[in-house]
DNA sequence: TTATATAGAATAATCGATTTTTTAACTGAC
DNA sequence: GTCAGTTAAAAAATCGATTATTCTATATAA
């Protein structure tokens, strides 16, 4: 499901570092607050050494500030931060679309009609939860797979995970979800009929759209 | 110098990072390589705790492959993933360019100055050591910091250290770096002039002309 | 009162040792 | 000779404890 790290084989470091990644997209730590190693190891019932180096990873990462000797945040949010992540998300992600919809082949468009699937009965089962936030997550990542790109779609994955902070601070909003969930579907109607330009057009507006729901709720939660 | 961890205060762990990451930069671990750690530490005279804190970190930057239950091990490179890193450069140091140059102000235009000359010193004395490379990073740094964006830079820098690994596999080729060293100027000149378009096409030649000598390199390398 | 100093508690970083897993070498059956 | 199974050695991951640093509260001096 995630290609975070290759979980074929799992250790306590990469099993907390997903789970810790999870838990801090999805907004259960708050902005701006001080881990406290200790009760993370108590909560997570997890040893000291695989802990760190995974609070390490996630710094590097950028879903966590790391100051020497004083431990580790959660990185606070703001207007302008949440404007950069979205505006690269439509560089990034339009432009990984685009070339998707040149390279892709017919085992892409096998994919991608599979995840859209997966995604609509998800959608209809009106229970936004984890379950709903993979299936999303895997939908945008097949969109783009094909690009071509390694470092692009790595890039993409990390704004992904960093605009989710910020669209995740509250609770859904039945009608424009309802028009999300219909751009999926329109966005694999044009990338089967490779149509690069409208393809690149639904998807900056799907964004800008995603965009104003984020910010809706940061407005909301500060 | 390098913001790459505030090095404000320093731990045995935010130290060895740094260290490493410049060695691997440098090219003084073989592509591929599996890092045998009790050497590392014995090699940097460092805690094995510190150690492997930095290379999670290290992994999580992209600098090396993570494999759970067998360490850590230097990425091989690739020419598909040298296009790749050159490609990603052309658009998104371009595109920081183009906004630095709209927004950077008369202290940017003083620094830039100040890089540059530092840099034409270090060109000068012809000792391309790691004083030059600093220097060189600096310079870059300088050309697109007030792009306005965040999330940018830390791509493009990322993206630097990646290229460097292909772009210092060989010794210097006078007559090329003659011509980049030039170009740096020519730079200046241009964002001085707030010439957006010519300085675009300049920093895509640079990238170009890097590119050639990366994959010279590389060539000869394998 | 404000600022500075300091002791004690809390926390972060690191160390040294242990456990777990992988790798390499060896064995014997086919 | 080759291959599956076994074992010893090596390496990775993790643990428990120690050391170093920061934070907090209190005391003292200007």
């Amino acid at each position: 499901m995630n290609q975070h790290l290759q979980p074929v084989i799992s250790t306590a470091s990469s099993r907390i570092y997903e789970t810790l990644r999870r838990d801090l997209v999805g907004g259960r730590f708050a902005a701006g607050e001080k881990l406290a190693i200790n009760a993370l190891k108590e909560h997570y019932h997890v040893g000291l050494s695989p802990l760190r180096e995974a609070l390490n990873k996630l710094a590097a990462y950028g879903l966590l500030i790391q100051e020497n000797q004083r431990g580790f945040r959660v990185p606070t949010l703001s207007r302008a931060e949440l404007d950069d992540i979205a505006s690269m998300r439509l560089e990034l992600e339009g432009m990984a679309f685009e070339r998707a919809i040149q390279h892709g082949d017919a085992v892409w468009e096998a994919e991608l009609l599979a995840a859209a699937h997966r995604l609509k009965r998800a959608d209809m089962s009106l229970e936004k939860g984890e379950e709903w936030e993979a299936l999303h997550s895997q939908f945008h990542r097949t969109l783009v797979a094909p690009c071509g790109s390694v470092w692009l779609l790595r890039f993409i994955e990390q704004l992904h995970d960093q605009f989710d902070r910020y669209r995740r601070l509250g609770p859904k909003m039945p009608t424009v979800r309802q028009t999300l969930d219909d751009q999926h579907h329109q966005l694999v109607e044009l990338a089967l009929q490779r149509d690069r330009k409208a393809a690149r057009a639904l998807m900056d507006d799907h964004i800008q759209k995603s965009y104003q729901v984020a910010l809706k709720r940061y407005e909301a939660h500060a």
